[in-house]
DNA sequence: AGCCTGTTCTACAACGTTGCAAACAGCTTT
DNA sequence: AAAGCTGTTTGCAACGTTGTAGAACAGGCT
């Protein structure tokens, strides 16, 4: 441990000192350290303890200025608050860790012009490549944008399919997931399902809104069993939360009132079409069945706890680290865009207590807080 | 945006491609990037340009070799799936982003021997230091270390005061908060109280653990109070969980069945404690007020809610990034240990819903999960 | 004209690392 | 004895950045 020149701080072991204990010349002990094979055994050994006695560790900064790699990689989530993005974080590190990879986490509570400044890259280089969920970036700002200052896999929803040069996006098949959530209540018997969810018709609208391909997965899935899909049952609400599935399925009721199933664009939604359904009288499930969308941390907490889409976080994190990886080792085709895995959370919100096995791959069907195994 | 040497990777623009195009030598680009006052406004302006044109941005990786610092901590904690951490993580990514650093983040899930890989530096050389949250470390591994590979600011429970040269220590004084707990009941109206807690007294025994600085708490509080604190009721329990808390009760109303008010050493005694009291018939707050500690995300929905004590986690982050940073900057006196704030969440269990004013700075008193509001 | 002062710009070196190619030692083969 | 192996070690250069020191220049003073 020397001085840096200048600044009065330690600093940290290096090849030389290292070197010089062993007596041999510093790019020997690189090599030991890189278990390049044609070093003597004795050098090898006498490289070995000098390493030992002084603590040298591989400064990643000098290694990345050299190689171009330094084996981090950023990723940008709105907030760990969340306990989405908090889980999807954990999924990430460790599964970058497997990698031999370490995470820079940044989060971006500063709305569009946070987001803007990861999308330019932070102004500063720092890892190998971002994984970035976007919240609010609007789709001109990717189209203005001709490549992405570093290799970056977009994860998330509302995210266009045309892409900047230099990225990819992984993302959970909306429809598909939709046309699941339809079935579950089909299969359950339900033949009178709405469709509850924010679709953006008006001109500043996402042509790949999550709720417009949720309502394409809604219809097909009727039109698969053979059941009506004119868009009757479809119910447009201005917003995805909770009130909106509350007025929304009031409205609804009053249009439709023999409705005995519901899908619900997104968790908040359903809890607010419960309380409806709470506020009408109708019992849930044995009236109605209500499905929701994310598998929120609310969702096992509901009375009824909600059926749900629950996203493979893990899945999404590995697929997103392989596909930057590849970024990263060089791969400069075309954007990719990738459809990650979810499962159907089967809860009680669609099937009564005990009708039958349920299967609740993530959280348990309604846990008990009081209950005392911890 | 050239190639780099021997990997065929995509290379960032550097200093260099900015000075060529702007017609000036490196140095002066790099005085321009940090607004050194002795650059001609035209020369600026120029130079502005050409970072536009190509995209500039600095490479921390050279930064940091050349002037030994990165702006970049490491955040090392069990898990972000248990709330607590993800918040935590969250305070200290706002709070150096605020400093303008940015944090790494490591998860230790590995164990014992992943935590000693975190102390030993992690085996390469990576940010300016490390924010560290053990929870199986052994105090004997402290001792043996003369001083920490870096700079290094431990948080948390069951740490030594005793430390390496080179760290500090940021927590939550234990003493003081279980003070305050016990004060909170006698204040209320309880007279007989209890203690519940795990204290290890066999030879193993952590000289700080924070069971055995709970109590002292507790027991200095009755004095304060002129209550008797022989320690007679003081329930010593096997570990921190559900059901130690469960069979702690148990045995505690065994013993003194007019107990009226019991402290408990976490929320998860706490939650124990509460099933016990159902089973037994006894009312809480009205026949016996319990107070738990940590604030665990489990705490305002237990029934009733469990008046707890919270850490004030925003005052940590700021503190052990404070003292990080002094580190840092080369302070290098002997460690310290400071204690941060904390408060006391006062909830159902210890108060009647409509017994006097309510003020609970965190979390509400008793969210409905199924209100509206988002 | 010569000198000084202050401003603006630049050359150089070094931070720690690794790919490349050359040097070296000890052999066996011609 | 020279040439050719094989295995082991090393010197050099470069990655991008910035502190130091000094060069180049302009303007004003004696």
């Amino acid at each position: 441990m020397s001085q840096h020149p200048s600044t009065g701080r330690r600093r940290p072991p290096s090849l030389r000192d290292v070197a010089e204990i062993a007596g041999v010349s510093i790019k020997t002990v690189s090599n030991v350290v890189n278990d390049y094979p044609y070093v003597r055994d004795t050098t090898r050994e006498k490289v070995r303890e000098a390493i030992l006695q002084v603590g040298y560790r591989p400064q990643v900064a000098a290694q990345q200025l050299r190689t171009g790699a330094s084996k981090m990689v950023t990723l940008a989530v709105p907030s760990l608050t969340f306990s989405y993005f908090s889980d999807l974080a954990q999924e990430f590190i460790d599964e970058a860790q497997l990698r031999g990879q370490t995470v820079v986490l940044h989060s971006i509570s500063g709305g569009r012009e946070a987001e803007r400044t990861v999308l330019e890259g932070f102004n500063r280089v720092l890892g190998d490549g971002v994984i970035f969920n976007p919240l609010q970036l609007e789709e001109k700002l990717f189209a203005r944008m001709e490549r992405t200052s570093q290799p970056t896999v977009f994860i998330g929803e509302h995210l266009p399919e045309a892409l900047p040069q230099g990225s990819d996006y992984v993302r959970i098949d909306n429809v598909s997931a939709a046309f699941d959530q339809t079935s579950h209540l089909i299969t359950t018997g339900r033949r009178r399902i709405a469709f509850i969810g924010r679709i953006d018709t008006e001109q500043g609208a996402q042509p790949h809104s999550s709720g417009s391909l949720r309502r394409d997965g809604y219809l097909a899935a009727l039109r698969e069993h053979g059941l009506p899909a004119d868009g009757g049952d479809v119910q447009a609400v201005a917003d995805w939360r909770r009130p909106d599935g509350f007025a929304g399925a009031e409205a609804l009721f009053a249009r439709r009132p023999d409705v005995d199933g519901i899908v619900c664009g997104n968790d908040d939604l359903a809890i607010g079409v419960l309380a409806t359904l709470r506020r009408l009288g109708r019992r849930v499930p044995e009236d109605v069945a209500v499905i929701g969308y994310d598998d929120t941390p609310d969702a096992p907490f509901t009375s009824p706890p909600l059926t749900t889409i629950s996203p493979d976080k893990h899945a999404l994190a590995a697929t997103a680290l392989d596909l930057l990886a590849e970024r990263i080792q060089g791969y400069d085709g075309p954007p990719r865009v990738v459809d990650t895995p979810y499962t159907l959370v089967i809860r009680d919100s669609t099937t009564a207590a005990d009708a039958g096995p349920q299967h609740s791959p993530t959280t348990p069907s309604a846990p008990d807080l009081e209950e005392l195994p911890r």
